[in-house]
Formats: C-alpha cells, sequence, structure tokens
DNA sequence: TAGATTGTTAATCGATTAACAATC
DNA sequence: TAGATTGTTAATCGATTAACAATC
C-alpha cells in the first residue's frame, strides 16, 4: 500500500542513476535489478519497487534498459535544470568549497561567494566573491536555488534568514547550528516553499565517531551492517 | 523486546549530552524527558527508553538531574577519553580541517595532518603535517583511533587500506568513494575491530539538495518532518 | 519450452508512539 | 493526598524483505 515517492526514495534515484552512468560508461546497455541492487547494497526488490514507484518497467526476462533508464531518472530528478549553487561564507571552508573541483563531474557549478567581510570581496574573480547583501538580488537574477552556508557560528541564522529570502530553498549547512525550516522563518518572505536542509556538523560527525568507536570497544555497538 | 543499544540509540545518546551541557550552562539542574524530545524533536518516551537502556534513572517526579546524566552519559560514551583526530590529505579542504576552530568546543584535538605531496609537509609546524609514510607509525605510539579521511578520489582507497592497517577504526571520509568496511580489508592488518566509515559526499548532498527542490516543485515530495 | 526476471502482494522486521500502572 | 512524571508494555507505523504469479 506504500505508493508515495518519499525521500528515501529519492535518494536512493540519485545513487541509482550515478551508478547507471558509471555502467554506461562501461559500456554496459542493461542491468537487472540484483547488478543494481549489489552495487548500492540494496535487495533487488527495493530496486523494483523504486522503479515501480515512478512508473519505470523493465523487461520481464531482459532487465532494463540503461539508457531509457538513465533518461528517465533524469527527467524524474531534474537532472537536466540548472545545477547552480552559491557559497555563503568564504571562510577556509568556503574557499575549498569554491575551488572544489570534484564538482565538475556531477554538473554542479559553483557560481558565486559571498561573505560579510570587505576584505574577502573580489568581484572580479573566476568565481566571484560579492557582499552578502547582493545575494538576495543575485539569487533572485540567476535563479539560485541551492546555497552551501559555511558562515561562523554567530553569523549562521542570519545568513540563514537571508538566504530564505533570496529564494533558496535547498541549503547545504556546514555551521554548526542545526537549522531547522520553520513557517515562521520561511513564509516570510519572498520564500514560498519549504527549505530542504542538509546538516554536515563536522564536529557532530567526528565526536559520533569517537563514541561509535568507544562503544565498539565495551561491546556494545551490534554493528551498523 | 528491543533491549539493545544500537546505533541509532548511541547518536542520539550524544545528542542528549550536548543539549543537558548546554541546560547546565545556563543554570538547570534538572531536566525532564520531554525538555529533551523538545529540544530535539523527539518524543519524551523515546527519551526515557533511551535512558533506560543504559540504565540511567530518573524520579518519578523529580525528572532526572542534570549533573547526573552529564556524567553517566559521558561514561557511557567515553567521552573523557583521548579525542585526537588525524588528516589524511591536506588539499583545500584538509587544510581547513587542520584549521577549523569549532572543534575546540567539542574537545577534538586534530593532532596532525599526512599527505604524500613532499611540497605539503611541515614537521615542524604548530599542527604538524608529516609524509603519508609515517601515519601507521605515529598512529600507534599516538594511540590514534580516529581520521579524516581528504584526499583525491584517486588515493581514497588506498589511504583507506593504509588508515586501516594504522588501527584507525574510525573515519569521517570526505572522498567521493563510497568507502565500506569490509572482513577483507578490516581483518587484514593490524586491525581487528570493525570500522566505522561515516561518509560525507559533499557533491552527492548538493545532487540530492537539487532533487528534493525538483521533486517538492513537481509536487512529489511529502515533507521531511 | 524452460529458465530467468519482473512487478506486486503478503509477511516480517525494527523502530516509534501510545498508553498506563507504578510511584514519588 | 492529588498531580505529575517515570519506566515499561502493547499497539502502531513505515519500510524492508520474502515469495510468487505473470511473462518474456
Amino acid at each position: 500500500m506504500k505508493n508515495s515517492v518519499n525521500k528515501t526514495t529519492i535518494l536512493r534515484l540519485a545513487k541509482y542513476l550515478r551508478v547507471l552512468k558509471k555502467l554506461k560508461s562501461l559500456g554496459f546497455n542493461k542491468v537487472f535489478s540484483n547488478n543494481l541492487g549489489d552495487a548500492l547494497a540494496l535487495t533487488p526488490a527495493v530496486v523494483r519497487k523504486d522503479f515501480s514507484l515512478i512508473g519505470l518497467s523493465g523487461n520481464k526476462r531482459g532487465g532494463y534498459d540503461i539508457d531509457v533508464l538513465i533518461e528517465e531518472l533524469s527527467q524524474v530528478l531534474g537532472k537536466d535544470e540548472n545545477h547552480k549553487v552559491i557559497v555563503i561564507g568564504c571562510g577556509r571552508i568556503g574557499n575549498a568549497l569554491l575551488n572544489y573541483k570534484e564538482f565538475l563531474r556531477d554538473d554542479i557549478q559553483i557560481v558565486a561567494g559571498f561573505d560579510a567581510d570587505p576584505a574577502k570581496i573580489d568581484e572580479n574573480a573566476s568565481i566571484p566573491i560579492y557582499h552578502i547583501d547582493k545575494m538576495q538580488e543575485y539569487a533572485h537574477e540567476n535563479n539560485i536555488k541551492v546555497a552551501v552556508l559555511s558562515v561562523p557560528e554567530a553569523a549562521a541564522t542570519g545568513a540563514f534568514e537571508q538566504a530564505l529570502h533570496a529564494g533558496i530553498n535547498g541549503i547545504l549547512n556546514f555551521t554548526t547550528v542545526e537549522l531547522k525550516c520553520t513557517n515562521q522563518n520561511c513564509r516570510g518572505g519572498d520564500c514560498n516553499a519549504p527549505c530542504n536542509i542538509q546538516n554536515v556538523n563536522i564536529g557532530l560527525e567526528i565526536e559520533n565517531l569517537f563514541y561509535l568507536v568507544h562503544m565498539q570497544d565495551h561491546g556494545f555497538n551490534e554493528g551498523d551492517a
């Protein structure tokens, strides 16, 4: 009775697409649900169910056509749309991301940085860095929907609100503040859709690693298949 | 019948500890399960169940004593142990992490970096950067258990294996390679415990944001409470 | 055809939530 | 005591897995 394409499924669809492109580049034409399952540590049934949810079908014996899958998944996921990203906060981490070369392969384009510090501003760089007050205008003009947030903790909520008012509805959050998109801050400005937030709290992640190691050493942990 | 302290629970325990410390610093002495639930978007029952799993008890009417909780949670989680981390791969991202100041608040100590590029090596810096061949010796001598992996994609699996042989059993993986700890690579060397891996695939995360935004715009997404 | 794989339904599993007796 | 909160058991929920008929 589960008929909804939920977040879990979408994230898996994205992974299928990655694997399929790799398979295609290796010269494959067809793929079976268990191939994809193996590649992503999923059962074949999950793969088939996901495909069936978005109306993708294969051949009862011949598996799935990779080209068709790639095309349909790309369309469902909006892969052909612009994938322009801005970086809010150009400190060490922000700068590393501005220059992160691996993005290119994924068709992700970092188009600009923003910072409150005048010393960081460089509007003529290959990836220009503007003052944060120009962000709203820039985002609207260039139809930017996704941003990386890498400002200091104290500036996090302020920059977050500014991003929402600039129409951003996807944020990769590297600050230590766990951001949540509430109706209050979201419906306030020009923003009329909830904002998807992915929190990457590096300190917390590392802390968790210590805890998991510790618990493992003391026999609490039952593995994390 | 669920009596196991599993990974999900451990990660929540870590969050309780963070909130409790904040509450303590604000002058509170006691806390109720619903307070912690509110702070972490959990139901009070989850909080009570988690505490009961690790043998923590409160007072039937007076809630939980914050000092006791902090002490017991710290002990269960091994908070008092050394939290020394090394950074493997000192490119832009590795360097940003070497200098990441927010770690200090969490008692996380970045003690050294490692790189294969002789130009990056600086053994006299305040946080020294050594050649990666010295990693195994360093990790053993200093009892290092956790590492950040921030090498280029091509070097990822090699560096991963080296880390395992150095006795690392917690890795925060910033490379684009999805690492898995299998028995083959794990039981091979000095490593006799499975390695906890937290993958942070920045490109994939951003891609996912675009997909979630897209699906939302097209009415697929049912929110992600 | 016989064998293999899809697509879907029913069973299982794990985790969350509701409910409530115990009790401070 | 009466009211409030814990600690735990049973019910619910959602997602995964198993199973299998359909069919290429």
